[in-house]
DNA sequence: TAGTGGTCTAGACCACTTC
DNA sequence: AAGTGGTCTAGACCACTAA
């Protein structure tokens, strides 16, 4: 009845149980590998393969030539619908994304996104979305966001060319669609946002998402599908984004349902 | 300029690739570790880490005496608001989550779920829903959800003794909370729920979790923060879900927010 | 009991980061 | 150049599953 917990899972344990009490901080070294191995806690493989555990955890990053690192735990950023709230683009120039960050406490600069337009062929969810068959002309805006120097997430919207063709959607200029963002310009252009959807799941990234959003090993992403209807049903926006999963929450208020009563409320 | 990635990574994608293109079928088996290694592909070790890697990212299963298999790809099983509809438990004696199930085409029998009712002391985040002070006494309702032998995710209930003492809710009996289910219960004791916040994010699982979820390596758990209010705004029902992060998506359809046109809607 | 994955070691050598 | 993590090997032995 030996242990049959591996001999590196319990050194893991271990170095994990104090990281969690505090007893080794944010920004702290942890013992090197060969200085564990010297001590007797296994061969070098071994303890590497402890450690690799702790950072497919999420709980310290591993650098050649600097040793491995508590890493801090980074706040959860909180989305909820109000980041959508039509005063905020209609009336002020805030964007979407800005007033995230706002909400969030965080000052905000300029070039904290980068943009990207292009006429591309739909791709299947996209065409879907949109209700046009596969490989129809679309418009795709690719935004990579940033926190400072730390990139958050992608968000790749995507248009039917009727009804951007001329606005300044169109104009591959870094930074934000002009004052007030893609619902502005679309507003603008006479096509007035009404309601979402929007549909989430988890799963693992490619690895240039884990490249791009600079994930730690094991780290998993959040696919986002947000579709934008006008009041009349007509989707004028299909947006695309991927998160690196432990830095966001998502918040979502809602009526409960009741199909027997409710008969104006449509779909 | 000699190759710069790993070994077990060329190999680890070599197999990842054929897997996607479906030369390898789910369900089938790949090349034994021994026979790779006999082949020339690398030590015994580099040829496990290569498996390993593909079993973190979700394609094949590991198994002593049994092999390396590819997993079948599981649907997404898709969660609307609309499974919350009044209809369906007040009217008939559908259960939100056996709606789930009906949405989705499976059979329904029973004893899918265990369930689990004691008294407890609040834990922070309980309390905090609920209005409590940390450590008050609350029912807690705990189940395993199960889709035939495979457990997909838990839910525990939170309710404050004043709204469910005397109720069948309290009767920790398997199965369903009887007819109707926790809603129907509390609309019977004259609560009737009105409306919903449900709050989202991804984490690593914990190894309790990692257990009863039945999880592959390396998978991610989503937790589901669900607030249940009455009308007048009373929180009746806190539940807190844990659910396999590759077997579940998300979906919530909501109007577009106006704070300077709407003055009735509140909070 | 045979089959197949899982762990462990000792040591060599590689690759990236910092000085 | 020194420091620190990353890969690789060959072989021994352990642990779980299926027949």
């Amino acid at each position: 009845m030996a242990p049959k917990t591996p001999k590196w899972r319990d050194l893991a344990d271990r170095f994990g149980e104090q990281i969690r009490n505090g007893e080794y901080e944010p920004g702290q070294q942890l013992p090197q590998i060969r200085e564990l191995v010297e001590a007797g806690e296994g061969s070098k493989e071994t303890v590497h393969r402890a450690y690799k555990a702790l950072e497919a955890e999420g709980l310290v990053t591993m650098t050649r030539g600097h040793g491995t690192v508590v890493r801090p735990k980074s706040p959860l950023k909180r989305l909820g619908i109000a980041r959508y709230d039509k005063a905020k683009w209609r009336d002020g120039d805030e964007v979407a994304f800005i007033a995230d960050r706002v909400a969030s406490g965080r000052t905000y600069s300029r070039n904290e996104q980068t943009q990207n337009v292009s006429r591309v062929k739909a791709p299947a969810a996209v065409a879907e979305a949109h209700g046009l068959p596969e490989g129809a002309d679309v418009y795709a805006r690719a935004r990579l966001v940033k926190e400072g120097t730390q990139p958050t997430h992608t968000l790749t919207s995507y248009y039917r060319p009727e009804h951007v063709e001329g606005t300044r959607i169109v104009d591959p200029t870094p930074g934000p669609a002009g004052r007030g963002g893609g619902f502005r310009v679309l507003y603008d252009a006479g096509y007035e946002i009404d309601h979402m959807r929007e549909e989430l799941f988890a799963r693992v990234p490619t690895a240039e998402e884990a490249q791009l959003l600079q994930l730690s090993p094991g780290e998993w992403v959040v696919e986002l599908h947000r579709t934008t209807y006008t009041a009349d049903g007509t989707v004028v926006e299909f947006a695309v984004g991927v998160h690196a999963a432990s830095r966001f929450a998502w918040s979502y208020d809602f009526k409960v349902p009741d199909s027997a009563a409710t008969e104006g409320e449509s779909k």
